[in-house]
DNA sequence: TCCATAGTTCCAAATATTTCGAAAGATTGG
DNA sequence: CCAATCTTTCGAAATATTTGGAACTATGGA
């Protein structure tokens, strides 16, 4: 038998919070460190990044990236999607809009 | 001799960071408090408060409700200027819309 | 199947934050 | 000066966060 296809929906689902649910205190305590500050702002630009990009673009051992873009998801201020072995992650930039009008515009100016 | 009136320049001043040196890490990680942001969305109102409204209005012990308003203090999102015995306490409103534009709305919306 | 790659999880240590009672400081009125 | 009031600071315990190496998991290619 042949290999699941990419994105499957078979495969364990990465668990993000639903928009309507996002709480304010913890996205600002999320975005309350300066290296996950950092990380979104460089999301910001729309692209969409591995984890290695972004542990190599702020200097971070695997776990410690790993484990700061986990806070990130949870808080709801980003999406990862797995793509063969890597995870891809982007900013949520519709649905933190959605539910808090303005806060990127403060966090990425 | 009689005492010094109240608001004197004499008296310790109170020490407020210069809203150019305000940092939205720091800003974020203060209003990433469920409490801290309960205490700057009764503040939005525009009216000043003294420590023990606050403390009154979300049942905290005063040394606890004195430690929360240092940091939103520290963070520049405060001012505080003594009265008689008591210390008013208000949302630095102005300041906070000049270095981060947006941001109180999106907290007290 | 075996291997290499990418990422996560586990774990423990280090550090930081939060809490609140007790003590201390500051100010006013008498 | 004294007492009353409001607030801050101290100190110590409880809790939470952050860090990074090691082990583990998942995937795709050979």
């Amino acid at each position: 038998m042949t290999h699941m296809p990419v994105d499957s929906p078979s495969r364990d689902r990465i668990i993000h919070p639903a928009t309507d649910t996002l709480d304010l205190a913890t996205v600002m305590r999320a975005v309350g460190d300066p290296l996950r500050l950092a990380i979104v702002r460089l999301l910001a630009d729309g692209k969409e990044r591995t984890c290695n990009d972004l542990q190599q673009a702020l200097g971070l051992p695997a776990s410690t990236g790993s484990y700061h873009l986990r806070l990130l998801r949870e808080a709801g201020l980003t999406h990862t999607r797995p793509h063969g072995t890597q995870r891809i992650t982007s900013l949520r930039r519709a649905d933190v809009e959605h539910r808090f009008p303005g806060l990127l515009q403060v966090l990425t100016r």
